[in-house]
DNA sequence: TTTTGATATGTCAGAGTTGGAATGTCGGTT
DNA sequence: AACCGACATTCCAACTCTGACATATCAAAA
């Protein structure tokens, strides 16, 4: 689970209350790890309760500032240098990969090229955002980079493999199985 | 929900028992959509009872064989066809990147270099594989072929990804946040 | 003064996932 | 005859995740 390594990683940064927690996955971390108003509440009162965090201070409309404790950096620290990132992820596209022969290869055709097409759009909305973002010398933002990198890298490299592939099923003989 | 979708599209190749499923999903499956066996036998009831698979034999040992039924094969169609594949991935990997700062420049590029490593283990693997494997023209291995490539690919991109930012760290002024 | 919009915190039901335990059968070997 | 390994299913507890719902405050505009 690192829902609770997100969210201590963030508070490491500076504190913040809940509200303002939503609003920092949303803007630096929906790529790599969306959260949901109620896991990120419901996963502050677990952590403060099992002491990685703490209410810092209390503001108007019950606002509560977390910080992160001492016992929470270590827990930090210790996720990042002592546990490895999960092996396999799932995969919604690959896994529809394996079942394209059950389409005709035009639309086996067709799909891969809407995802080479997808992934050139987020390839593009990605350089506009390389463009946008004031990438100063604040921590986050250097991190920030190199993950917006990966991701540059990663959409132009599935968009090739996509447009490969329509090329293998195009030059293939056909097999009359579907369609 | 794509479990669902994985086990239909398996099914769709032949029919199986739960157990036959499971050794499928271990040897095709498991880098796209790994599952365990509660879910598998779960779903199946599930699947069954809503009349998108139906038990085609039952055998020794209370061993049951489903089969996709008209049905399945319609929904299995509509979701390749009709939905999109999820947008956002989560990735412990890339989120351990946005944290990197709270590690030492040293511990930093040290997760970067293993996990260059570990990419160039996995993309030995997989060639490893591609020499194995009997690629007939069985419907299945011709798509498990395109997902091999998309494995081979990811995971030389990964690795250059690694070793880049593992550079750019060294090359970096060191701000003395951690450490 | 009323309303609206942004701020702010929380609860709940339902679905999905994990990992393990419990149970039993069949075929072949010792 | 006893045993073992492969076959085969079912149930469970705990946890995570999603999406919707409920509630309330404050500032500023209408």
């Amino acid at each position: 689970m690192s829902l609770r390594h997100a969210m201590l990683g963030l508070l490491a940064d500076r504190p913040a209350s809940g509200y303002d927690l939503m609003k920092r996955f949303e803007t630096s971390l929906s790529n790599v790890w969306p959260a949901t108003q109620s896991q990120v509440y419901g996963e502050l009162g677990k952590l403060a309760k099992s002491g990685l965090l703490k209410v810092a201070a209390e503001g108007p409309r019950g606002r509560k500032e977390y910080a992160i404790t001492e016992e929470g950096l270590v827990e930090l620290r210790r996720w990042l240098t002592e546990t490895e990132p999960e092996r396999v992820r799932r995969s919604d596209a690959m896994l529809r990969v394996f079942f394209l022969n059950l389409l005709t290869p035009l639309e086996a055709v067709a799909y891969l090229s809407t995802e080479a097409g997808r992934a050139a759009e987020r390839h593009a909305a990605l350089e506009e955002l390389e463009g946008v973002v004031d990438w100063g010398d604040d921590p986050l933002s250097v991190n920030g980079r190199l993950a917006l990198e990966y991701g540059l890298r990663f959409s132009a490299m599935y968009e090739e493999w996509a447009r490969w592939a329509a090329e293998q099923i195009e030059g293939q003989p056909h097999t009359g199985r579907a369609g």
